[in-house]
DNA sequence: TTGACAATAGAACGAACGTTCTATTACCCT
DNA sequence: AGGGTAATAGAACGTTCGTTCTATTGTCAA
């Protein structure tokens, strides 16, 4: 009950509130989130965020958090089949917001249906991120419209020929009659459990 | 360059803002990223959208972006295989860092090596959310120390016992021995194409 | 016990915030 | 061309922000 306040129980504190309010708390709102009583606390203390490098302030004097917001332990590699490097955080901190979308100008989210890349380890129900302005190259993942219908594939080239193949062997290559519309390249694979 | 200004464009602009300063932009920053000369013209055109539900006011007044911030369109599925439904963009926003994580304090992400998970769709190179907290159900991807070493598995029961089977044949399945010691149940999956 | 330093409290202040009002300009439809 | 609505401009206002100052309390070591 008697906790003292530390740095790291301060960025908790806001890393928290900005998780829920998506926005900085201010001084105001921090004397009840440290459970203090003066605003010149929480200054006291944001001053030493800011010294410690957690938070930045902007040209405008604004607080920003200096890392991405999420606040998730990056830890490590799990080998799968290897025993681990190091079991306590190297603490990361990364946003899959930023992480993932490069350019978020040229890009969209499609879910997945139907299991024709699933030797790539794209099943159904997974999120893609389609960047529509890249130009596919060979091998990478596409989405495509091919005789009027919308697949998602590998891209190759075989000697100026264009050919579609699917990363499963059920379903035959695709070699594009008359149009091949390119939609974009997939850049990303997000898959969640537990819904 | 005679750009009107919409409902579309405003919430794009102001994306951008946030994407880039992780805040909202104040009415006199508005100002300039509207290209308007007047504050109240800003405040008219956030009242559309706040009456649009892009953006939301908390109980103090402050705005904040009603869906979470990225702005990226989701389209709909990708019948891979089939033909698409619809092309263009029924636009739902989504920010992966809310969607991927639901519990920020107990979870934390590993870099997967390996290829024991390969047939989950869970390749090398890939990073996975693991959530401490949560009770392994039967068939889930876990995260576990089994007799000294750290593995990726599914978490399987089968009368009271515990096996840990590899979602590739190669990978025997695993009967632990003296010690299980279990740090976590895999939620999310993410995997990113171009480096 | 006392001294030094860290942490907290409280008040005061200017600046910037978002809001609101009135007035003017641009656009579209008939 | 006209008339109506949408969009913009500009100024004024009360509120609250973050900052800063001084004063008080708590903690640990000598």
């Amino acid at each position: 009950m008697k906790e003292k306040r530390t740095v790291e129980s301060v960025e908790k504190v806001i890393a928290d509130f900005l998780r829920k309010n998506r926005r900085m708390p201010t001084y105001s709102e921090m004397v009840d989130l440290l459970d203090v009583r003066s605003k010149s606390v929480v200054n006291f203390w944001i001053s030493k965020l800011v010294a410690a490098g957690i938070l930045h302030k902007d040209s405008k004097g604004f607080l920003k958090p200096a890392r991405p917001s999420l606040l998730l332990p990056m830890v490590g590699e799990v080998a799968a089949g290897f025993p681990s490097p190091a079991e306590e955080e190297l603490r990361d901190i990364m946003s899959f917001d930023e992480y993932l979308i490069t350019q978020p100008d040229s890009s969209f989210i499609l879910k997945v249906s139907g299991d024709s890349m699933i030797d790539e380890g794209i099943k159904p129900g997974d999120l893609v991120i389609v960047n529509r302005g890249k130009e596919p190259k060979n091998g990478d993942v596409i989405v495509a419209e091919v005789d009027g219908e919308w697949t998602m594939k590998y891209f190759k080239k075989k000697g100026g020929a264009v050919i579609l193949e699917a990363a499963n062997p059920r379903y035959p290559p695709v070699k594009p009659r008359s149009e091949l519309r390119v939609a974009g390249v997939v850049t990303a694979v997000i898959r969640k459990y537990h819904q």
